[in-house]
DNA sequence: TGGATGACCTACA
DNA sequence: CTGTAGGCCATCC
């Protein structure tokens, strides 16, 4: 029997793609979250797999210390190796912190366009 | 095929 | 405010 299993491969490496694109697109001094990107991808209800796809996109050259969690937290800060990495980085392009430590999304808060549309 | 994992979010006590 | 629980989707073994 005929098979397609190619279209399966394809299909992840769309939200990869997905991810890949809104991240790089981030502008200077801003932010975002990972419920934004995912409503942009398609899966707002799981941010989760949105921060598993900059798991993957680490090790590319995209500005992932620009993707915060809903509170500003730099949750995967952890992950760039160096904690201080993250915020240093963020700062250096003019973003604020809380007391928390958290981004000022009331001022460098940045919503992706559905480029999906 | 399905359990386990993950840089999350929301709700409730 | 903190802890617990459920959900949601993609990937790995």
């Amino acid at each position: 029997m005929p098979s397609i299993k190619q279209n399966k491969e394809k299909k992840k490496q769309d939200f990869f793609d997905k991810v890949f694109l809104i991240v790089e697109k981030i502008p200077y001094g801003k932010v975002t979250t990972y419920g934004a990107i995912a409503e942009v991808c398609g899966i707002k209800s799981s941010a989760r797999t949105v921060g598993w796809a900059l798991n993957g996109a680490k090790d590319s050259n995209l500005p992932c210390h620009r993707v915060v969690n809903r509170y500003g937290a730099l949750s995967g800060k952890i992950h760039f190796g160096d904690p201080n990495l993250m915020e240093d980085l963020l700062r250096s392009e003019g973003v604020e912190f809380n007391e928390d430590g958290c981004v000022n999304l009331k001022k460098h808060l940045w919503v992706p366009e559905k480029i999906f549309d």
